[in-house]
DNA sequence: ACAATATAGTTGACGGCACAACTTTTTACT
DNA sequence: AGTAAAAAGTTGTGCCGTCAACTATATTGT
């Protein structure tokens, strides 16, 4: 095939190439996979399980539907991964006294050595991100994303 | 539930909720959503399907690994929707005549008109998703997720 | 007090996507 | 020329994530 012309890209194209969006799927599918290879190396977890076990780590009692809320992962994602971080005994469910539909999560001491070997990796990765970065940076791409993400969802065609 | 304090977060919580990762991969989200309601309601495409269908239709002929590389799909997905684009007539394939692994690609009229009619509409909401944002901004912007895109590949623990 | 509604959580179905094994064909090496 | 290595695609497998249906319990309104 090296005797082919490679095919040009017309300027629509590249145009169509450097759409925020675009590029924003692909930092963040890449900053996926990183985050993903550091906990499952250190602490053998995914990524949404840690996001619920940091957030179980940091507020100590935890109901599922808090999680749902505060991570923002569907509800039905939430419980079947309660459930495996049940399993492997990182975190435990207790009874509410006064509601009988709600499960009380908190970590395990299992759980808790997990939140606190992954924590400063990710807290030094995160560091690591953001060296690369002015302080402005920071700032700037914090405002941005707000922006950005009640822009997206604007629903009108 | 109602007589519950509710859960406090401190102030560790807080610092990891405000992670850059974390805060892209909402953005991420919400866009993702954004885009494929539009491809969807208006030429009954996927966002991959799109991706692959703008990059045919700015290049005419088009290998699938050409699609590979620029989207940076994977190998099976793009084979896959490449497949079930040509069920729906939108694409058409013919033989490369000097290597016989190689497909060629191009849209069909059909594939054409998806094209001429998603491609302002994706314009028009790349458009109104920078009109929130200064040009400076935009600039600072794609300057910032080019470092972070290199830092994400920082592959070391 | 009771019917209607809302909320907590579970489960099933389905498609999207990544990873790896595999086939076929081409290129590179000596 | 002949073998090894690479490249183009396809396909299988399995996880992740979304949507929707469902059960059980709690709350609200009259």
């Amino acid at each position: 095939m090296n005797d082919e012309t490679p095919t040009t890209l017309n300027p629509q194209l590249a145009q169509l190439s450097n759409f925020l969006t675009y590029r924003i799927s692909r930092v963040h599918q890449k900053l996926n996979v990183q985050a993903s290879k550091i906990l499952n190396d250190s602490v053998g977890v995914t990524l949404n399980q840690w996001r619920m076990i940091a957030f179980i780590g940091g507020a100590e009692t935890v109901t599922a539907s808090e999680l749902v809320r505060y991570t923002t992962m569907d509800k039905g994602l939430v419980s079947r991964n309660v459930k495996s971080l049940i399993e492997s005994g990182l975190v435990a469910s207790f009874n509410h006294e006064k509601d009988s539909r709600v499960h009380l999560l908190s970590l395990t001491p299992a759980g808790e050595l997990v939140f606190e070997t992954a924590l400063p990796k990710m807290r030094r990765r995160q560091a690591k991100l953001q060296d690369n970065l002015s302080r402005e940076d920071v700032a700037t791409l914090r405002r941005i994303l707000e922006t950005l993400e009640i822009a997206a969802e604007d629903t009108e065609t």
